[in-house]
DNA sequence: TTTAACAAAACAAACGTTTGACATAGATTT
DNA sequence: AAATCTATGTCAAACGTTTGTTTTGTTAAA
């Protein structure tokens, strides 16, 4: 099937396989809910292949954890991105307002309809509630960041709060909230009537979250009319 | 060691330390990251009595989910208590913060402080997440009961809305929101420089989001002077 | 005496990992 | 340019360990 490859780049596919279908799995079941014999099945691949190019199943683990920190940066803006987007708008509420609405939407639509991003939120989720060994290069290489960014935004959303430990509180509320919708989606969709999170009903969740968020921030929920 | 006990005595004690101690494992690693030897040795019990008690060790499981739906309400408020509590303050936008300020307050403390109340919530969020066969039972008998429970206080915190999706997704929020920081617990307590979230570390947490959720929820953040 | 609860040992099955044979792309030699 | 060698990726089979469960025998309350 397809064309003739050559070795390097049949390995490279190999290992492509192998972290794609073990990203999704693990996110499903987590890394104990996985063996590596339905891995290599759902792959297509020998059972031998895991331990040959990653060493063995906590090294593929680890592979694609550091895959999802690769992308880290495509989904939560960067600090500068940050403070560059916001700035001189701290005495206007309703521009604040509306870098609110950038901030969340960019999060909500980031997480939520890419699969590639949707896994890494699925699975660094889980790691935060079951730490494994993983977890100091996890905590290191792609919370404290996120953490950082995400308290950035609201410390500048909220120019009048001078309290570190709420902008701390707020700013893990704001996350927490888009998260949850990651693993509450069934519920949601089911409870909503929709099928998936996408369309019409991911651009009604990202209006109402980016409403309800300007509120939870102090902000005007309605633009001037 | 203890008094001497009677079969039945006997045979409840250890029927109990199971379930206890089974919470407290599958909350911390998930159900397939707990073998039955590492619960035997640590609820100090011979392997055979799982298997003797509850039939095995997803029986167990299935108790110990029980024994969450069993104490639901005493976490969650039901329907009656909600309605009862904000009955006749809809026109009242301060009288309905206190009403917010009511139901977060409870349950932020029930979830994030008894440690037999958040360990239900630690793995019952990672059943969404991670379903099992016994979703569908804890679907029906925990999730949905309290989800109407979120989406009545909701809908009766936000009198001015009548849109049924702008409730369902809000709900949703408020639960999120509180269910996170019981995951994100290690997080939010180094970066705050507490030891854990307790005493006056709590009570700042617990007004910060009552605050908060009142924006949220459309309602004015603080009480008129 | 009967029987409910416990404890130690053994069970088959599944686990992650390793082995050794095989095929072949790429490098080396003739 | 052809022949040979080497290194690499794949595969089926087997490795020893650990899994959840069951069996068998013992203890002590009823």
């Amino acid at each position: 099937m397809g064309p003739p490859q050559s070795k390097k780049q049949q390995s490279e596919a190999t290992r492509t396989t192998l972290i794609n279908t073990g990203a999704r799995l693990f996110a499903l079941h987590g890394y104990h809910g996985v063996s590596m014999r339905t891995l290599a099945s759902e792959a297509g691949v020998n059972i031998a292949a895991v331990s040959y190019h990653f060493g063995g199943k906590t090294g593929l683990y680890e592979a694609i954890l550091q895959a999802f920190i690769d992308i880290r940066d495509k989904v939560v803006p960067t600090p500068e991105e940050i403070r560059e987007r916001m700035a001189g708008v701290q005495d206007d509420p309703f521009a604040l307002a509306a870098c609110v609405d950038w901030f969340v939407d960019r999060l909500v639509r980031g997480i939520l309809t890419q699969e590639q991003h949707s896994r890494p939120a699925f699975i660094i989720s889980r790691e935060l509630a079951q730490p494994t060994e993983l977890h100091p290069k996890l905590e290191r290489d792609f919370i404290a960041p996120s953490q950082e960014s995400l308290r950035i935004f609201t410390s500048l959303a909220m120019p009048g709060c001078r309290d570190r430990e709420e902008v701390i509180i707020v700013a893990h509320c704001v996350i927490a909230m888009i998260i949850k919708f990651l693993e509450g989606a069934p519920i949601i969709t089911s409870a909503l009537g929709w099928n998936y999170l996408e369309g019409p009903g991911l651009d009604k969740l990202a209006a109402v979250l980016c409403k309800r968020m300007r509120g939870f921030l102090g902000l005007p929920m309605e633009n001037p009319s």
